[in-house]
Parts: structure tokens; sequence; C-alpha cells
DNA sequence: TACATATGTTATAGGCTCTAACTTTATCAA
DNA sequence: TTGATAAAGTTAGAGCCTATAACATATGTA
């Protein structure tokens, strides 16, 4: 009651927000998600952090660098996801690859924008190294199962090349999954008959080659 | 020389245009690829086209019907191109069906901003029945293929399981390649051998069943 | 020929990104 | 404790973009 003049809400007691870059991810993140990817501002997400629209600049060098640490964040849940997925079934089972996909299914449906931006548009992100190699450590995550599944080791190109193919599926389909591209498939299909289907096709063909 | 107030470029003789529309579109297509499918401005693309910044919107409504009149014709273009490698070979052959596929990639490595935004942001294209009917042509078209190499109709769920999994798996690696998310992979890793791989692995899979 | 329509143009409102210059608060060394 | 410095806000504004309104010019058809 003692500032009625303000101009932005007052929700802050203090000059200083404190925990401004948190909260501003926070807030992007539900932007991304309810706006889709593109439907995002910088100045929007500052308004709902309660700052004004240049503050977000202290934290972050321009727009794109707001998304990569939002993606940067995204790939470390993701990979978190995948080997949790995995852990559920014993090591060298096709359960076991097939749940990493199904983590992978299930971020991609929960946090569509993030995802699509994770993959989608490559506004730089595509020389931002810390970025590649958490890529990296998904990738191997699914390269380590199905060497354990084909009694291979991880870098063996048969894993390498069967990982590759479940990879390219899964994130396909996580894609035109979210897309809506799949509609007349997927009626039916459910996300584990796909991935079982899958898993089993590539890696009975691995172990026969 | 005999106007020299002129704030656009003389190129153009006559007040009316003639042909703005698909104009815009050639030069929408060229900005798309070089700058991205977000880099890219209806401003922009009437100053290349040699008109004011308002003119384009005498032919479209908006920013996203523009991208959408871009995207329709793109779709019109990737179906042909998949007819014409899948007629190279043999009906019923594997190879048709990788045909395909190679057609998907390489129309994504010509023109992977396109691409993108063909399959990438939704900006409400997804409830454009005319873009849905589109998708379902070229879908069809993997069916049909899978079918014959199985001895099945195409509306047989055992082709169009397997026609799903190729086609997510084909449009992973293509939008894997162009956001090179699989350097590692794909060194040593041609398409056509992806596009064999898979393809056996899933058909002689339906084919056990 | 004359009117209607299509297709341009200018002008402008309002939003966004990002920077500059300034202000307030926090930190830390003497 | 204090005072310098850095960190994290703020306002102001340049410059770009989208989209619309109002006006201008061509084109075609009765």
């Amino acid at each position: 009651m003692s500032d009625s003049h303000d101009t932005l809400p007052d929700r802050r007691a203090t000059y200083h927000h404190g925990d401004l870059r948190e909260q501003l991810l926070a807030v992007v993140r539900d932007l991304v998600e309810t706006h889709g990817p593109e439907g995002f501002s910088v100045a929007e997400a500052a308004r709902r952090a309660g700052v004004s629209t240049a503050a977000p600049y202290k934290h972050f060098k321009d727009r794109t660098d707001l998304l990569n640490a939002l993606v940067s964040d995204a790939m470390d849940r993701l990979a978190t996801k995948m080997a949790e997925q995995r852990d559920r079934y014993p090591t060298g089972t096709y359960e076991a690859v097939a749940g990493i996909g199904q983590a992978y299914i299930d971020f991609a449906k929960a946090e569509p924008g993030i995802f699509r931006l994770m993959f989608g548009l490559t506004e730089g992100h595509e020389d931002e190294d810390a970025l590649q190699k958490k890529g990296k450590l998904c990738r191997e995550i699914v390269e380590t199962a199905c060497g354990a599944c084909i009694g291979a080791n991880a870098s063996d190109q048969a894993a390498i090349l069967s990982a590759y193919i479940l990879w390219t599926s899964v994130h396909g389909h996580a894609f035109l999954s979210i897309d809506n591209k799949n509609k007349d498939e997927a009626e039916g299909l459910d996300d584990w008959d796909f991935l079982m289907a899958v898993t089993c096709a590539v890696l009975d063909a691995s172990a026969r080659r």
C-alpha cells in the first residue's frame, strides 16, 4: 500500500529480484508450451516475471541464449528419464531398450514445445559444444543398451547401427505424434506396441546378420 | 532516368507487378533456405520482390498464410519425387520402398528450411485440411509399396504398421541429418545403406510374423 | 466509356529485440 | 564501519517487424 505509483506489478518487495534467471526459465518453459516455440517473446516473459523488458538481458545475451539455456536443461532431464526407464528392466532385454524409447516419447508428449526446440530450430545451437555433448550422452545410453542385447560392445558397428535406426524411428514417431501427422496410424497403435515392434525388428535383424 | 524520386528499386516498369504472388513464394523459398525458417520476414521478402512491405498482404492473409502456401507447394513436390524414385524400381521390391525413402531424405537435404517448416512448427497448419490430405497422400505411397512387398493390401494392418515404422525411421533420419545431430553415426553411413538396413529389418520382420 | 475489382502505395499503430545510460542494492576489503 | 566496485534493476529509445487503413492506379467487362 506504500507504493501506488507502480507501472510493474509490485509482487516484488525488493529492488533486486533475487532469482530472476531461474524464474525467467520457468516462465519461458510455460510460454513455450502454451504458445508454441515461436509464440514466445522475451518481453512477455519479463512481464510475467514482474520485471522490466530489459531485465532479462542482464542474465541472457539474447533471445537465443535464453532458449539455449532452456534446451540445455531439458536435455539433462531427458537423459535422466531415459536412464530411469531403462533401469526398470534387466540389462540386455528388449524391454530395457524399449523403455528408453518410451521415456523419449513420453517427454515429447509431455513437453512438445521444448521437444521441438531441442531438435527443431537451428538458431545456432548446432555449434554449442555443451549441447552437442549432452546429445551424445543420450545416444550412448541407447548404444549401450543395444550392445547389451546383441552381445556386443557399445562401440561396435552393429550396436551403433542398431541404436541409430532405433533412435531415428523413435525420434520420428515422437515428432509425428506431437504434430498429429500420424492420426490414422496412431489410432489403435500404442506407443509400447510400436516400440516393441521396432525394437524386435531391428535387434533381431542385427542378431541374424 | 525519368523518375529519380523512387524509394523502391525501379526494376518494375508497370505499377502492377503482374506475378507478385509467385515471385513472393520464390523469394521466400530462398529466404527460408538461406536464413532459416525463422530468419525470414514478410517485409524482407517484399523488398526483394521490389514492392512495398504492404503489398504481400494483398495476396496472403498474414505471414502464416504465406508459409502455408509454401508448405503446400512443397508437399506436392515431395509426393511427386517419392513416386518418381519408387518407379525407378520394380513394384514389390525392397528397392522401390527404399527409393521412396531416398526421395524423402534427398528432399530434406536439398531444402532443409522448407522441410523443417513442413514438419516443424505448428503455426496452425494442423487444422489445414488441404495439408492434411497431402500428407495422407504421401503416406499412402509408402503403404502401397510396403503392401506390395509383403503380399498384402495397402490397407492391411501389416502394411500400415510396416509403412509407419519405415516412415518414422526415415523421417527421423532426415531430421537428424539436417540438424547434424547424427555426426558420428552418419560418418561412413550412407543414406542408401541406412535405408536398405531399415527396410530389410522391418519388412523381413513383417514377413516372419 | 464507365464502373467495379484487383493490386499497388504511403502512412501509421503497436509490438518486439536489444543497447545505452542511469539507479539501486549487495559484496567485500581495508 | 565504510566506501569502492560489481551486479542487477530501470527508463528511454532506435530500428525492425506485422498488419491495417486510406488512397492510387491498372484491368476488364457491361
